[in-house]
RNA sequence: GUCCCGUUCGUCUAGUGGUCAGGACUCAGGACUUUCAUUCCUGCAACAGGGGUUCGACUCCCCUACGGGAUACCA
């Protein structure tokens, strides 16, 4: 058997990281087997529309390398992958349930059910359909629905339950008796999730659906569905949710959940790709970096975790500079190069970009981490650097350093040491003294790289002019 | 309220009856270094509680507590 997954969003505007661990799994999981990773678009709410949302859901996918062999742009005989284009073939199906008395036409208006709910509620009670049309004449009910407003429903078994299996969480049982008569088309002629969902995964051949724990309560009522239509289910995994730090449910309120956000802060693809791996499933070993084709090669559903997971940026922060770090030179340029405006530096930026790679926690830092090579040093007015500034012998340093450089070459950074040691001798000053007074009068700060890569790639011009200004300021 | 799911260091986790409960992130200390960072070393830190079962429970069962999710014509 071929396995198919699928990753069916509702596209509300951006992937969350929470879709993204889900499409993640489903992807790792489907490669893994050699089986199809499908795109499936659930927008079967037509309030919740929302412009250039799917463009942007496929964008940021693709950005994370998750690519599918079916999906909106990917047509095929089993598509359309819009569920909002799928609506014919929700009518044809929900027609064998209304003839065979699964489901039913309900004409309740929604005010009645609104005070019913509310009055349920403060009566302690579990709120849910008092069944009113339930045992309408069906074509008495059909006659009706030419000209009134309604919802079609499934009918739920009064009595007994039903258990089934979770793949990660074993065997779970639910009594028919707590289950709503769940509504399966909304009046506007829509499907609801359940229905949709239950239709398309069947008629798309889906042999595993691997989806977030927020499902979980509702797989009886997609059970029951597949029963009704006579048709085997595929087999189910819950994901366990990812958290706040307060362990309530990801949410916008607190921190970034856009994966967009997080590319354009300078998190690598791979980076978060692995961070999310980990956030629920982890292969035994003490492995912590994983290239997608070791994911694929390693993931199972059998070692997925029960308890939900804090995503923790802490971690992803370590996770995304430990990939910077492994960036090969090329790779590491072309994509810093991204991430700086083009005149900000000299012709010797390739040093600079590299010097500073092995602090880059994230790419949107490279402007700060370039300050050193680009900024004009400041006056020194405070702090421990203007303490630093008032040493007597920070005069004679600069003095020396100046005539040393007009006599001396800088050609690699190499050269600067060798000026260093030449200055050392000529005013007998070493250490700290020395260094934090050519730092301080180079770029103003008391912390930052390599000084000699530093006065490299100033030029001996530039060091010149700085030099001679902070002899001037003192 | 009701139903469902869950519970090992602060966080991510390993662990499947006998372990000094391991690793990672964070944090602290140290080494290296002209500073910061990197790197390396060391350290702090956990089985929610109570009952069983067993010669023996982090591991199995029950209860409680806590956390989360679901209870929509949203997904």
């Amino acid at each position: 058997m071929t396995v198919v997954v699928r990753f069916a969003p509702s596209p509300t505007g951006y992937l969350h990281v929470g879709g993204l661990r889900t499409a993640l799994y489903n992807y790792l999981f489907a490669r893994k087997h050699h089986g199809r990773f499908i795109l499936r678009i659930e927008d079967t709410d037509q309030s919740r529309y929302v412009e250039g949302a799917v463009e942007n859901l496929m964008k940021s996918l693709r950005a994370m390398g998750l690519d599918w062999d079916a999906g909106p742009d990917k047509n095929d005989e089993k598509g359309p992958y819009f569920q909002s284009q799928r609506l014919s073939i929700y009518q044809k199906q929900i027609t064998r349930l209304l003839e065979t008395g699964k489901a039913y036409r309900c004409f309740c208006p929604h005010e009645r059910l609104e005070a019913l709910r509310k009055k349920q509620l403060t009566a302690g009670q579990a709120p849910g359909y008092d069944g009113v049309c339930r045992n309408l004449d069906p074509s008495e009910a059909e006659k009706r629905a030419h000209t009134e407003s309604h919802v079609i429903r499934m009918r739920i078994p009064d009595e007994g339950s039903i258990t089934f299996h979770d793949e990660i969480r074993g065997d779970v049982t639910v009594d028919f008796h707590r289950i709503d008569d769940q509504v399966l088309i909304k009046s506007d002629g829509f499907p609801t999730y359940h229905f949709a969902n239950v239709v398309d995964d069947h008629l798309m051949g889906i042999t595993h659906v691997i989806r977030g724990e927020e499902w979980l309560p509702s797989l009886p009522k997609h059970l029951l569905l597949y029963d009704s239509f006579g048709w085997e289910p595929p087999r189910f995994a819950h994901l366990p949710l990812l958290l706040n730090p307060d362990k309530s449910k990801l949410s916008k309120r607190q921190g970034d959940v856009a994966v967009e956000e997080y590319l354009a802060k300078g998190y690598l693809p791979q980076a978060l790709n692995n961070f999310l791996a980990l956030l629920g499933w982890n292969p035994g070993t003490d492995q912590e970096i994983f290239s997608m084709e070791e994911l694929i090669d390693l993931f199972s559903l059998d070692r997925v975790n029960k308890a939900g997971a804090v995503f923790n940026v802490e971690k992803l922060n370590w996770m995304n500079q430990h990939y910077i770090q492994a960036m090969d030179e090329t790779a590491y340029l072309k994509e810093a190069k991204k991430w700086i405006s083009p005149h900000r530096l000299n012709e010797r930026a390739d040093i600079a970009l590299l010097t500073v790679k092995n602090s880059l926690v994230r790419f949107d830092e490279l402007p700060e981490k370039l300050k050193p090579f680009v900024s004009e040093p400041t006056e020194l007015t405070e702090g421990e650097g203007a303490e630093l500034m008032k040493n007597e012998t920070t005069p004679h340093v600069l003095q020396s350093l100046r005539e040393t450089l007009i006599q001396h070459p800088l050609e690699k950074p190499e050269d600067f040491f060798a000026l260093m040691k030449t200055v050392q001798k000529e005013t007998g000053v070493k250490g700290k003294n020395l260094w934090m007074s050519v730092r301080l009068a180079l770029t103003g700060e008391i912390h930052g790289p390599e000084l000699g890569i530093i006065a490299y790639y100033l030029g001996k011009e530039e060091i010149i002019r700085r030099v001679e200004s902070a002899l001037r300021k003192m």
